[in-house]
DNA sequence: GTTTGTGAACCGATTCACAGCA
DNA sequence: TGCTGTGAATCGGTTCACAAAC
């Protein structure tokens, strides 16, 4: 099977995979069997067997999989195999942790813009990057070459705000903001609610 | 259909109707049927009506759903009833962001405890609480009544700190690590890993 | 008339189990 | 022999479409 559409939950499974085989290429590990590789990520071996028959076919029958070889397709896969420019929109608490989080370079992702509309905080420097004023997005995403944005404004600015950085030609946008957007054809939204995720685990919890 | 068991995709997106029912209640809408609920839900009619069958039949035919009766049911179900105390275990800037984010309390969350390793962030106050050693956390899940754990530690220490939760008593973790974690049995956990979202997101953009 | 609640059909992902290859 | 890749079976969620209720 070649790569045409990987599908959505295979999808959320591939950075799993990525971090899993960064692992083991860090620890010399040259060969892995599927029951290895699902046994580090906390899948079953025929789930990653199919997943990574979606895309294509890079393990050798009775040997497993070459580690360096499959990092590199599931890489190639998820588009991560190069530096991504990452724009944050709204800097807050939150703002400000995403763009300090040292978890970001490893993967390939460089926070090179921070915009706001408070004049209180632009033209402050947070992690190394002034902070700019909302309406200097569209500008600095061409120039600072920014594929991706990150939402952390409050919910109620956060429809504008995913117009805005649309408007500027980002196309794919990660948002922290607790509510139902609207998205602009052509975007790739994902939201994160860490509210609702504790609502969420809440439902787990001794009733009253 | 009574409340067995809510199927996990229904349950991912009951707080996103708890959030559109209580914007209903505060704009005093009385009544609303399941296509204008779905709408500002941004699902299908038929998922919603499905949705809230797994809670009970509060609809009327004809009518539609009572939006407070429907809200009490939504947030009984997730057993939002009433305030949960959450501890965040790692004051980084990502710790400190989660302690002071004001969407938490409109929602029933308290952060009654922040701990940590690090000397020289034990002892120091944030959003007007006191950081703890790692080694208090038994004491202050109890005294504090801790329903909920956020942990917001670097990947490495993320495994200790989810065993030290478990083993005070906390049966709820939301985990900002990027790492898969072995789940001490009885503990419900959920995991956000920024770098993940990007790694989906660059899956949609332009290949190089 | 309107709208819910739900069988039934559908669809897609997961899991099984084994043929095929190293 | 050992392990992958994948048809086939299975499972569960979504969507359809309509009878029942207001």
């Amino acid at each position: 099977m070649t790569s045409t559409a990987v599908p959505p939950p295979t999808l959320t499974r591939l950075p799993v995979y990525a971090r899993v085989l960064d692992e083991l290429v860090r620890r010399g590990v040259v060969t892995a069997s599927s029951v290895e590789l699902a046994a580090a990520a906390g899948v079953e071996p025929a789930q990653l067997r199919r997943d990574l028959s979606h895309l294509g076919s890079y393990g050798k029958r009775g040997v497993g999989y070459d580690v360096a070889e499959l990092r590199a397709h599931v890489r190639g896969a998820l588009g991560v195999g190069r530096r991504r420019g990452v724009v944050v929109v709204g800097v807050g608490n939150l703002g400000r942790a995403v763009a300090s989080y040292a978890g970001l370079v490893p993967r390939g992702f460089e926070v090179v813009a921070l915009v706001d509309v408070d004049p209180a905080v632009v033209g402050t420097t947070v992690a190394g990057v002034e902070v700019a004023d909302l309406a200097e997005l569209p500008r600095l995403v061409v120039e600072r070459d920014v594929s991706l944005a990150v939402l952390t404004v409050p919910g109620g600015a956060a429809q504008d705000a995913l117009d805005a950085v649309a408007a500027s030609g980002v196309r794919s946008v990660l948002s922290f903001a607790p509510r139902a957007l609207s998205v602009p054809d052509g975007v790739a939204l994902r939201s994160v609610d860490v509210a609702a995720e504790l609502q969420i685990l809440s439902y787990y919890l001794p009733p009253v």
